[in-house]
DNA sequence: TTGCTTCCCATGAATTCCCATGCCATCCAT
DNA sequence: ATGGATGGCATGGGAATTCATGGGAAGCAA
């Protein structure tokens, strides 16, 4: 069985008034690959993380993703307060559901409203998981050059970071 | 087995209405031995960082050579600010595809249009990956001598920037 | 009922697949 | 060496699928 598959690309999708969005084709193979159970060619299963108020997307993990954190999460001493907010995060704040039969998400009116998703939603993979905006929120958020920090020039081409410490 | 084969050369070839370039043959070799899923002569996958504005040309791994860099990104803290700027470039601003049965790759018209690509495309390899350009840009760039930089003399003949510091 | 969800079917457009042709450089036999 | 055959390679065109999206009927809940 192959390596593991990473969310790649961008895209746009219409929502319609039941609150339906096509997943991008490419994203649902790696929902499939990602999901130990997915019947082959059935209908994978996948987590919604949509957050607090402090999160303006929804980020979409794949069941060995998602696991793969619950996992690191149940390490961790059950007092721990950080443990604590990553359960509020990953488990209180989100969704398990699954792509339906034609390929797409619904999304309960609930998250659509946090994040203002109206016409349009805008699909920006991550690698491990892919993210949903609203189209103009994800504008604002990346379109202008954000406040420059310290180590992090957002004007020269990212791949400079590639390098640095050790090998590659 | 081997050791790592890399891109050398350079080519020109046509790009025709639906977006269909053929890609140089001896590239073509070595996108196959670095998927190592690919079946033998199978259709190999690659993956295409187009990037934002401030690139015009497309740059082409291996399925190897995006997965070491995944994995150096994966390393990172997943709230620092290169980290981000990493995955938009090779995951967002990406496209993962795979050579067709006849050797080409497919450009979608939104990639075209990115660089301009109309009737023809350059590819130039750089070892480890190649790239594609529209002629004309490739040429602007590295036709006319860029504006010199403190260290970096356009003039020069560049085998001299071998010696100097460590091995090579 | 009234409003939400689910499930099923429908359709146009975009994308992929499959087959075909022309061009060369190489190889082989005369 | 000379003409023809061979095979890899670049390119074109049309057919067959896949995708994104819309709408209605059926099932539930308030």
């Amino acid at each position: 069985m192959g390596r593991k598959l990473r969310f790649i690309g961008e895209s746009h999708h219409k929502v319609d008034g039941k609150g339906r969005v096509s997943i991008p084709a490419a994203f649902r193979r790696v929902l499939a690959s990602g999901d130990p159970d997915s019947p082959e060619g059935g209908n994978p299963q996948l987590v919604i993380v949509y957050g607090d108020d402090k999160r303006n997307f929804l980020e979409c993990f794949t069941v060995s993703a998602i696991e793969k954190i619950y996992d690191k999460i149940e390490r961790l001493p059950r007092a721990n307060p950080r443990r604590k907010a990553l359960q509020r995060l990953y488990s209180t704040h989100a969704l398990s559901t699954s792509v339906d039969e034609t390929g797409r998400l619904v999304l309960p009116a609930k998250l659509r409203e946090k994040i203002g998703l109206d016409e349009g939603a805008f699909f920006a993979s991550t690698g491990e998981t892919f993210e949903i905006w609203k189209p103009e929120t994800y504008d604002e958020v990346f379109g202008a050059t954000p406040d420059t920090e310290d180590d992090f020039d957002p004007d020269v081409d990212a791949s400079v970071y590639l390098d640095g410490d050790e090998d590659i």
